[in-house]
DNA sequence: GCGACAG
DNA sequence: ATCTTGTCGC
């Protein structure tokens, strides 16, 4: 899919505070998501001064995956709560720009208005993407979160002063909430409500808990599509046993018989 | 000054 | 995020 570049990620702490607040007055906040037919999951682990992202789509409603992309790129920003953009979008911006077709909609595991200057996250990639965007984190980055009730589906504000900036959302039973924010594109209802309709008994919704094994390692059953993109790392390493493929993209698929 | 702080 | 043993509950 088509990637956008709107500024390089080179930037010290204090320029990439700067920059997020030029870049928050273009993110939409109104629902532009019509049909909703792939919602794609995305995620990153890191390891040794590297990121790995991962992204994968699902069918909707159903929520079977029919798509995974990766990316590998070094790590060249430090973690900063409020700055989580400059470390881990450059690899998911890569392994995006691989989707064979753009999904109509990203569950990005960060906040997106729920941050401190009202570009999370998701938001910044939203922005790059420009599609629609959700972000979906597992603790509160700031803001005031509002009592809410024990039941699945149940849901409680997030605010800062008088301002709606996200929602904490029970998505199972007695266990701690996730915390949806608008990205781009869509508006907090519809978030909450995709977020909720993702979800299939665990607390993570479908896509993320997807997209977390893929970063983490793991492969998508066959006959899925599957290609990872191997960045420029600062240190190379050669590759411990035989690998023909030369190339910086390799396409993996179907073939293989586990493990 | 002090505490908080996505992943 | 990552490091890591045990433990509670369906």
């Amino acid at each position: 899919m088509q990637v956008r570049t709107l500024h390089n990620w080179d930037l010290t702490p204090t320029e990439a505070r700067a920059l997020q607040d030029r870049l928050r007055a273009r993110v939409v906040q109104t629902n532009e998501l019509r049909e909703l037919r792939s919602v794609a999951g995305v995620d990153i682990s890191t390891a040794r001064e590297c990121a790995h992202a991962a992204i994968v789509v699902l069918r909707f409603p159903e929520l079977d995956p029919i798509e995974a992309v990766e990316a590998e790129l070094p790590l060249n920003f430090p973690y900063v709560p409020g700055l989580l953009a400059f470390r881990e979008a450059p690899a998911i911006l890569a392994a995006a720009a691989l989707l064979r077709k753009a999904p109509d909609l990203f569950i990005i595991d960060g906040h997106g208005l729920a941050h401190p200057r009202r570009l999370g996250l998701a938001c910044h990639v939203g922005l790059f993407l420009d599609r629609p965007t959700i972000g979906c984190a597992k603790s509160p980055l700031c803001g005031d979160v509002r009592y809410l009730g024990p039941s699945m589906g149940d849901c409680a504000a997030i605010l800062e002063g008088r301002d709606t900036i996200g929602a904490a959302v029970r998505t199972r039973h007695d266990v701690e909430p996730v915390y949806v924010s608008i990205g781009h594109k869509v508006d907090l209802p519809i978030a909450i409500a995709t977020v909720l309709r993702c979800c299939r008994g665990y607390r993570l919704p479908e896509p993320t808990r997807w997209a977390h094994r893929i970063a983490g390692g793991e492969r998508l059953p066959p006959p899925r599509e599957q290609r990872i993109y191997r960045g420029g790392s600062p240190t190379r390493q050669d590759p411990p046993d035989s690998s023909p493929d030369t190339s910086e993209v390799s396409l993996l698929s179907d073939r293989r018989s586990a493990f």
